[in-house]
DNA sequence: ATAGGCGCCTGCTGGC
DNA sequence: TGCCAGCAGGCGCCTA
């Protein structure tokens, strides 16, 4: 829907968002021609013809969407770029504002905006020796860690809720004390549950849409995260939450295991 | 250096 | 029925 598409003109709302808007980039986006639409972590990526990138963050509430110029404009509509094809708009819609658009002027300097920040590899590929070390220097708990972007690009709390409970490990548990067989787990679960998520199309709470309008179906998978209280799907034990990392945290308290693991079974140093 | 805590922002929910 | 505190969380910033 996008690929290949004329941005004719950029219509940007009155609100903040988490960057400001610059002026120059109004203009630099008319006329370009947006050439794919790929990710880095949580940023969606759009690469023009000029080689400058047109860089989205979703925050918590944002909607990108392609929808017809006849459709009504929704509250919170930030940004509305008018496309060649004369009857779509690319529409940036965030109700919370926790999102951002930015533009680039080249791979080059977004390269570097992900260098200052440290952003951490794609989730997708990583081995059990890319993890080890980064536990084992650590006495952060397991659920800041996969938080943590610098670490690994992409995890937000939903998913790393998920993560640990696939991976049968308790969210409060110190890097430095994950086993080798643990951080195999850990590493398979990762991959396991954001293949499967991305598959779904994500996760809908109450009224997220992909591009096309459709709703996310991974809700419908959760083992613990919204399910406090209810019984756990494999052992019937009542999920749990609690505060950790500053953000609501679910875990079954059977099949995740809080206690130390053996010391055959430790970590190698 | 590292980690924890807070504020931003809006809409929904639950308790009184 | 209406009101309002509390909660949701990605991330930048501040502090200890």
């Amino acid at each position: 829907m996008l690929l290949k598409q004329v941005i004719v003109d950029a219509q940007v709302g009155d609100q903040p968002l988490r960057k400001q808007w610059q002026e120059e980039w109004t203009d630099h986006l008319s006329g370009q021609t947006m050439l794919a639409a790929t990710r880095r972590g949580k940023w969606i990526v759009i690469p023009l013809e000029d080689g400058s990138r047109l860089v989205f963050h979703m925050g918590m509430t944002g909607q990108l969407r392609v929808l017809p110029t006849t459709e009504p404009i929704e509250s919170h509509t930030h940004l509305i770029l008018r496309l060649g094809d004369g009857t779509n708009q690319l529409r940036f819609r965030d109700i919370r504002r926790f999102g951002s658009v930015t533009v680039y002027q080249s791979e080059a300097d977004l390269q570097s905006f992900f260098d200052e920040s440290e952003l951490g590899p794609e989730p997708f590929g990583l081995t059990p020796q890319y993890w080890q070390p980064r536990l084992a220097a650590t006495g952060r708990n397991l659920k800041a860690i996969l938080l943590d972007q610098r670490v690994v690009a992409g995890v937000g709390n939903i998913y790393a809720d998920e993560i640990l409970f696939e991976a049968k490990l308790h969210p409060t548990r110190p890097g430095k004390e994950t086993s080798r067989s643990q951080i195999q787990r850990l590493c398979e679960a990762v991959e396991m549950v954001l293949t499967r998520a991305i598959e779904k199309r994500g996760s809908t709470i109450r009224n997220y849409v992909g591009g096309s309008g459709l709703a996310g179906g991974f809700q419908e998978e959760f083992n613990v995260y919204g399910r406090t209280g209810n019984p756990c799907l494999r052992c019937q034990a009542k999920i749990q939450q609690m505060r950790l990392a500053g953000r609501s945290t679910h875990f079954c308290p059977r099949c995740q295991k809080r206690k130390r693991a053996s010391t055959s079974d430790q970590a190698q140093r």
